[in-house]
RNA sequence: GGUGGGUUGGCCGAGAGGCGAGGCAACGGACUGCAAAUCCGUCCACACGGGUUCGAAUCCCGUACCCACCUCCA
């Protein structure tokens, strides 16, 4: 069987038909940098960093475009809060959200395009729109540029909803709307707003609307018709639905398949930062590691709903030491870091099929977990029987990787702050005094033995008795 | 008012008519000088009330509660 996804605008889950056979392209909302990103926030590149990497093992070239939004309302108000120039909040915000992104194991979009960088592109979407009827400039000179929702009937057909039976809009003053339900797509410049914030236009200086920049850099960088479409369920609407309709009416048929990641929610509410809740990933991390962060993610399914808590993070992250562990007795160290040695197999082939028939199912991580678990304890069981088990490490960690979670990936020694020379220091004073455990236990001075034990728990390094001598690691 | 989703064991979290996911925690056993790790075993849950069916956590009807979206949002 191969790979089946739900589709929001189906409602169903549909088997994956990409438009070019052995290529994917794949477009993800990133973010409208603002604030310092939260495990919401991250929780969704990891979900579709996930659908990367099963795309890239099932075989695809994928074609991975996430942008960022660097400009928009919150920015400059934000800003002006801070006294300081929008670009530069959005680019700190922006370098910060990289950071997350790489502490977290997410591959590198093929690029991150930013909409500041595409209001060219923007300007003739809004322009086609404009000229096919679809789009008009307010009346009330203001200079903003508005899509006629009631000129295209298939306005609500992504989020499934009937245009008249949509709220209208409360907030945003009406200013040159013909109807309320009506989208900016090009905001005029207001006097309050710095001139860095606005750039020329068929109708004066102004700025882009939300939604118009994914449409026109999607369309740029993967073409009027792609593959796939992503983001949090929020965008379904009105973000999405928007994109879709702008889109559309120019003439593109932009995305085949809408996939829509769930919230992370704390204390049963979603994460914001007006609720004072967010979960800032720097300071998450200080309490597990980027991996267990991961692990824990990776575990619930993407479509759903995920009550945060601490608690479940620290069971999740020991279930996920298990497997760190097995890997560690399967394969010693030095094979994996021998130079030039060939790496323990990751070959996709490898995957047991239980573990594909899950991946292919919508992706499904619990269940590849499950099959994840499995296998280490398999392993870990031949392992007790003193049997070979390189083949269920290579299976191990060939599944590890395509989760993004392989412990050994370089990508997450920078993050940890592993240093190999401190690391090596370490080693000879612990092996110096496992040598004076050695000689005590020898002597059956068990209380000398277990006092070096307890001296080295203290300092956070726990000893593990093994048939071949005791070995060390770091207390996570 | 409209749209969509949810309620599973002490906890987390899958599954979507029969073959009891999995993890964490707990308890018993093996191993160990003692631990740790590991292995073996125990722990048979699906909000409530009806119904369909040989059989329902799963389908249908109803009820309760929770959440998201309806133009700021991952």
């Amino acid at each position: 069987m191969s790979l089946r996804l739900h589709d929001t605008a189906a409602r169903a889950v549909r088997e994956f038909v990409p438009l070019e056979p052995g290529r994917a392209g794949v477009y993800v909302c990133g973010l409208t940098v603002q604030s310092q990103p939260h495990v919401g926030h991250v929780r969704s590149a990891v979900n579709f960093d996930v659908l990367r990497r099963w795309l890239l093992a099932s075989g695809y070239q994928v074609d991975f475009i996430r942008n960022i939004t660097d400009i928009d309302d919150k920015i400059l108000l934000k800003s002006a809060d801070q006294d300081r120039p929008w670009y530069n909040l959005a680019y700190e915000m922006s370098r910060e959200l990289t950071r997350a992104y790489d502490a977290l194991n997410v591959l590198p979009p093929t690029y991150e395009p930013a909409a500041t960088g595409h209001v060219p592109e923007m300007l003739q979407l809004i322009e086609e729109l404009v000229r096919d009827g679809h789009a008009y400039a307010a009346e009330d000179g203001s200079g903003d540029v508005y899509f006629d929702v009631l000129s295209w009937p298939a306005y609500g057909e992504l989020s499934g909803q009937r245009v008249d039976d949509m709220e209208a809009a409360e907030d945003a003053d009406p200013r040159g709307k013909r109807d309320p339900r009506d989208f900016a797509l090009w905001k005029g410049r207001k006097d309050s707003e710095p001139a860095t914030a606005s750039w020329p236009s068929p109708w004066g200086p102004g700025r882009p609307g939300w939604h118009i920049e994914c449409s026109a850099m999607a369309g740029k960088y993967l073409g009027p018709a792609f593959d796939i479409h992503g983001g949090g369920v929020d965008l379904r609407f009105p973000h999405h639905e928007n994109e879709q309709a702008q889109s559309r009416a120019a003439g593109r048929p932009f995305a085949s398949y809408w996939l829509h990641n769930a919230w992370i929610t704390t204390a049963g509410e979603k994460m914001s930062k007006s609720l004072g809740n967010s979960l800032v990933v720097g300071e998450v991390l200080q309490r597990v590691r980027a991996i267990e962060l991961r692990f824990y993610m990776v575990s619930a399914h993407y479509r759903s709903h995920v009550e945060f808590s601490f608690e479940a993070l620290e069971e999740a992250a020991a279930g996920f030491r298990r497997v760190e562990g097995f890997l560690e007795r399967a394969l010693p160290v030095d094979s994996v870091v021998e130079e030039g040695a060939p790496r323990p197999s990751r070959n996709p082939g490898e995957l047991p099929p239980a573990f594909v028939e899950a991946m292919d199912d919508d992706l499904g991580t619990p269940a590849a977990v499950g099959v994840l678990f499995d296998v280490v304890r398999e392993g870990n069981r031949l392992l007790a029987a003193g049997e070979d088990v390189s083949a269920l490490a290579g299976q191990v960690r060939a599944m590890l990787d395509v989760l993004g979670l392989d412990p050994a990936d370089p990508a997450w020694g920078a993050a940890a702050g592993s240093d190999e020379r401190l690391t090596s220091a370490v080693d000879v004073l612990v092996r110096g005094l496992l040598e004076q455990r050695a000689a005590a236990r020898a002597a059956k001075d068990f209380a000398a033995a277990d006092a070096i034990r307890d001296t080295l728990r203290t300092a956070g390094i726990a000893i593990t008795d093994t048939p071949d001598g005791p070995t060390w690691e770091l207390e996570q």
